[in-house]
DNA sequence: GCTTATAATATGACCGGTCGTATTAATGCG
DNA sequence: CGCATTAATACGACCGGTCATATTATAAGC
């Protein structure tokens, strides 16, 4: 594989730590600078990477949802777990990150759909072909666990893969205001363990 | 009633424009200067109604939650309507409402929550305390409702209270950036009229 | 391979503007 | 006229983006 040149590097790190800004500050809460600062590059050199801060914040949407897809893939590639297993784990584990995180932050895309939803297009667009492909793959997961006889068939899978990002979505901002991981537990508990069973 | 003063009405058209202005734009991506120029105030006057803008975002956030709390509170006090009832005929309308409103805004607490949850702890309590009226609100029609029987009895009204709240606060987030009531309506189907029957 | 010319890339000072808040001035009322 | 209230103005900081210039990379000729 070719190498990773310098100016992909910085990019990188530009990205990362916007992703890290906008989810503690919000995109209007954070000047260019100061991720700028925290990257290390300067001001000029920015609109090399990106022709302005609006693309920007539209690319770190994607940065952003890229591992999590990588991590909920991982766990439905695993043969010797069923889906619906893999995805309760999955969730699992973003329950004692966000723990860790002490409740900051939640999730960028659910974050930015409220700040900008309405005021940039480009951003409108990327978030929505973010959560686009988050919620294609979990509704892969459950029409996996739909064929294995996990989860309820009177129900398409689509819909259901909806209703459990939403509500995720809905939880995460209940637990930045309340400093709590309950309302995501129960997200899990009442869809995973209860509404999506047969 | 005490006749309402020059100085409450002042205060009030300004509320009313930060609700308007917040909704559209968010915390950070509305200046005050442009809220006063709505609501037609010089800006040295804007602090003797309120001590900062952050004072003003916490107020804004009581401001906008009332009238949803009072329209609620009207549904279920109609005695010739069971409470659960009353709860799908209040959604219902919120849904109107927002086709009505082509989609945009969403709800002010939702979209607070995720742009300055973290970032301002006067906020933070704002959003935690009009949550939590409403929150009460809608579980006490779920407690009424359990009464009549027409929900189910083996889960805690807080939790589906909770469970109906966040679902609806994800759902209108993907309202925004899809541009559509289905996600909406899914949430009133699969929790009003499937998860919380007997 | 070296030198020079050219092109591409990177940069930080600067721009015009707005920000939230503090200070000062003007106005109204008893 | 004095005090309270309201409004105008000033302030220091920061905003997103631009541009003239500096630096680096590449190409051409010998």
């Amino acid at each position: 594989m070719p190498k990773v040149t310098k100016k992909e590097l910085k990019r990188e790190s530009l990205l990362n730590q916007g992703v890290t800004m906008l989810m503690g500050q919000g995109y209007h809460g954070t000047g260019l600078q100061e991720i700028l600062n925290a990257a290390n590059i300067p001001k000029g050199s920015f609109y090399n990477y990106f022709g302005s801060k609006e693309n920007f914040g539209a690319e770190v949407i994607q940065h952003y949802i890229d591992p999590f897809i990588t991590q909920l893939a991982a766990h439905l590639q695993q043969s010797e777990t069923d889906a619906l297993s893999a995805i309760r784990r999955y969730f699992g584990e973003l329950i004692v990150e966000l723990e860790k995180n002490e409740f900051k932050g939640g999730c960028l895309l659910g974050n930015l759909m409220g700040e900008i939803g309405d005021s940039s297009e480009i951003c409108r667009k990327s978030l929505q072909f973010a959560v686009g492909r988050y919620r294609d793959l979990l509704q892969s997961g459950l029409a996996k666990a739909q064929q294995q006889g996990t989860v309820r068939s009177d129900k398409t899978t689509e819909e259901m893969a909806d209703l459990l990002i939403n509500t995720w979505q809905g939880a995460l901002l209940r637990m930045k205001i309340e400093k709590s991981s309950v309302p995501a537990k129960q997200c899990c508990k009442n869809l995973l363990e209860d509404f999506f069973k047969p």
